[in-house]
This record gives structure tokens, C-alpha cells and sequence, in this order.
DNA sequence: GCCAATGCGTCAACATTGCTGCCATAATCG
DNA sequence: CGATTATGGCAGCAATGTTGACGCATTGGC
């Protein structure tokens, strides 16, 4: 009847609020890549080439070591999710016009289509979880998982496509 | 000099919106899970290790089945990660008493020892971007996030450690 | 007490996604 | 010209996921 403690531990509410945080993550990233995952094995490919097939959708004529930056994975595996991509005709390559020795990629149109079936989901999800929780809710999303990014990288993910 | 749109494009500005929700979330996770990974490695562990570590962790006692349940993997999948870290010492069995079927879960001293090492980068990066976005911007990331959860896996996932 | 269902584990085979290390080519920069 | 950069390829290895099939102990309903 008479608890002790006037208002809840703050040591406690805290370690609690953290984990729930980082529970949060898992679980919405845990169903958030669930959708497009389905779809990318009936084709044979995984959550790698969706995530080469976003970035290059939303940058056009990016080159690899862009996406490598992007990515944080090491050249020879983007070769390999790259290059079934481009066999498969999901991609293309032009040679760089400053630089010859880059291959920029862009998708072809059937990649486009790609692109959008996959991402559609995950648009659709993100605009009902942004309209159920209202605007400041969406500002406070943002504020919280920028800060969760490396410090020396905030600036080139918040650039998002080619606008930085 | 005179821009024909009197406010940018609302279509538009939703769509930017969205995407760079889905960037954010890739941006944030990546980073997120960029530390433990590399402790993980040094011990010859996966990211799969440590989810089962933490999970366990949060929820001593818990049986395989209510692993499986979060994880969303396959039994064979879970089977052998968990195998493993029993094997070398960091998860231990109890025969459930009201369920002698059941092996009930629970982290050795040194599994405990792991669990914090890796989770301790985690909790002081959710800490630091809590305290930087502020107390309103936590709750609205938290309820976007929440959005983002398949509906019929919310409230499990809001029960969090054994409090449900 | 029988018998189906449940909880858990395991063997086999396979694909994806990372990694390291090494090598090659071509182009650009100083 | 020589060093660096941008890209690509090959071999090999590990972790993580999948499906399918099977076994074993226990539980619970009839």
C-alpha cells in the first residue's frame, strides 16, 4: 500500500527506456524488411541487391565507390549483388564522362519497376505509422534516429539523394 | 527568380518524406549494429548470437518457443545459434517445471558478461541521441517506430522483457 | 491407457551475404 | 613516368537464413 519509492526509480526508467528503444529497432526493422524480403526470393535475390536496386533508384548515375560509402560493405561483395543485378538487366553501367574509369549506374526499366514494387510497401507502411502519430511524433522519429547515425556520417545521409 | 509553385509540391514533399524515413531507419541500423559486430567477430559470433543473448538476457527463464516468436527465424536456424552458445558456455538449460518439455533459457554469468559488453554501446548511443532530441522527440520516435510494427506483433513487442 | 499434438533437437542440402587475400586493368594525377 | 584511384574478378571461408524429414519425450484429451 505505502510503496516506498514517491516516484518510480529514474536509474531504472532509464536502463528501461533504452532497452525499449533498441527493442523498438529490432522489431520495426525486423518487419519493416519483411515484405520486400518475400518478394526479392521469388526472384531469387535478397535484402542486398534491394537495398543496391534503393539507392541507385534514388541517385541516378551514382558510381560504385558512392555506394560502397553508402553500403559500408567491401567492394568484392557489392561486386558479386552488383553484377547479377546488371546480368539480370536490372542495372546498367555508362562510363563515367569526367572520370572514364567509373562505371555510374542507373536503373533500367525494368529495374524502375523493381525499385517500385519493392519500395511500395515500405512507403505505405511509413505513411500510415507517420499519419498515425501525427507530425511532431515524426519530427521527434527523425531527431532521435539521426542521432543514432555515426556522428561523420549525419551529414552525407541526411543529403538523401543527389541534393547535397 | 519567381518559382511557379507558391509552396513545394505536397506530393512531392510526402514522397521525400518518406524516403528519407527508410533511409534513416538503414542509416540508423546500420550503425547501430556496426559495434557489437565487431566484438562478435572477435569471438567467432554473429549478429544472430547476439540477438539470442540479448533476448535471453531480457527475458531469463524464457523457453526456445518465445525465442522463436521474436526472432522470426526458423526453428533449424534458432537451433543451431543456440546450440552454439551453449556449447561454449554463455546460455544454459533448465527443464521447464510445469512443462518438463520446455528448456528454459537463461544466460551463464559469462553470457551475462558478453550481454552487457555488447549491449553497453547500444544503450550510450540510444542515451546520447535521447538526450540530444529531447524527451518529446523520444516519445514521437518511439510512436512512429511502434507504427512501423506489424499490428499483431505491437503489443508483444511493447510487453518487452517478462513485465506482459 | 491410448494416441495425437506439442516442444525441442538434428541431419542434410542449399542460397545469400558478408569477409580476406590476391591479382589485373585502366585512367588520372603529380 | 610512376603512384594512386576506380573498378573488376577469382578463391576460399564463415555466418545466417531456408526447406524437408525425422526422432524423442512429454502432455493432454477422450
Amino acid at each position: 500500500m505505502n510503496d516506498p519509492r514517491p516516484v518510480a526509480n529514474p536509474l531504472f526508467l532509464r536502463e528501461e527506456e533504452l532497452r525499449q528503444g533498441i527493442e523498438l529497432l529490432f522489431y520495426a526493422y525486423r518487419d519493416f524488411t519483411a515484405e520486400p524480403d518475400k518478394i526479392l526470393a521469388e526472384l531469387g535475390l535478397g535484402r542486398a541487391h534491394h537495398r543496391v536496386i534503393y539507392f541507385v533508384g534514388r541517385n541516378p548515375g551514382m558510381p560504385v565507390s558512392a555506394l560502397l560509402d553508402i553500403l559500408k560493405i567491401t567492394k568484392q561483395s557489392l561486386s558479386r549483388v552488383l553484377g547479377k543485378l546488371i546480368r539480370v538487366g536490372f542495372i546498367q553501367q555508362k562510363a563515367g564522362t569526367r572520370d572514364a574509369r567509373q562505371r555510374l549506374l542507373e536503373l533500367t526499366p525494368k529495374g524502375a519497376a523493381l525499385e517500385r514494387r519493392l519500395t511500395e510497401g515500405q512507403r505505405r507502411r511509413f505513411a500510415t505509422a507517420y499519419r498515425g502519430a501525427g507530425a511532431d511524433a515524426v519530427d521527434g522519429f527523425r531527431k532521435v534516429l539521426t542521432g543514432l547515425i555515426d556522428e561523420n556520417e549525419r551529414l552525407k545521409a541526411l543529403a538523401g539523394g543527389s541534393r547535397g
